[in-house]
DNA sequence: TTTCATGTTTGTCGAACATCGAACATGGGT
DNA sequence: ACCCATGTTCGATGTTCGACAAACATGAAA
């Protein structure tokens, strides 16, 4: 698996950013990533098939969202920090009213 | 013109609010209204027919962000203040984000 | 009532999107 | 070399989106 590229920082669209936060499965998978740690695709417990959930990386990744670094056979991905330089708190913001209400 | 339903907002959904916002027209409409004053719908110089400006405010209005009043045979609209109480910071960061660099 | 202004609704189009399964590519183990 | 695990890419399918023009609805003005 060649290493797959990311978008400079500073062509990234904000209205492209919120596309891509703009779906479920992506904005669950960005929540689970927000604790800063890296995950390896396979992690991810969601309900779709797994070309959706590469299909779902790229778009993150092309949104300057996340990074993607292939080890051996799998592939890590973390959130990308210097999206909080180009758009400061967006994320943030964005997190934080998609955390469960963790009432009770 | 009847007066146009407006969504219980906690039924607005924060991907919904994202995928309103994640439009370069309806981003320049909302940062239109940023000030907090209501405009006709005629009033907004945008680059598209007045069928299409019609479907992005009517976009905008069910994911909670504006409201439309109908006045005589005019149609206002103005930010919607319960997207503050619903998703706290989220119009107010993206709007800052959005603005024009505004250097020089 | 006829006309004009202002929006909305409807129908249509091509582009983009989300999803899947199948096929493929790659690397690690045995 | 062979097999398995992990992802990616491809092709197909159905849906949604953004755009427009045309038709409609409504209210004000003449």
């Amino acid at each position: 698996m060649r290493q797959p590229d990311h978008p400079a920082i500073d062509t990234v669209q904000l209205t492209e950013v919120l596309a891509a936060l703009a779906d479920p499965v992506r904005l669950a998978l960005v929540a689970t990533l927000a604790d800063g740690g890296a995950r390896s695709c396979g992690e991810f417990d969601l309900p779709v098939a797994k070309s959706t959930l590469s299909h779902h990386m790229k778009v993150l990744r092309e949104a300057g969202i996340l990074t993607s670094r292939v080890e051996g056979t799998r592939c890590f991905v973390t959130l990308r920090s210097e999206l909080e330089d180009r758009f400061p708190g967006l994320l943030d913001r964005v997190l934080a009213l998609a955390a469960p209400p963790a009432e009770g």
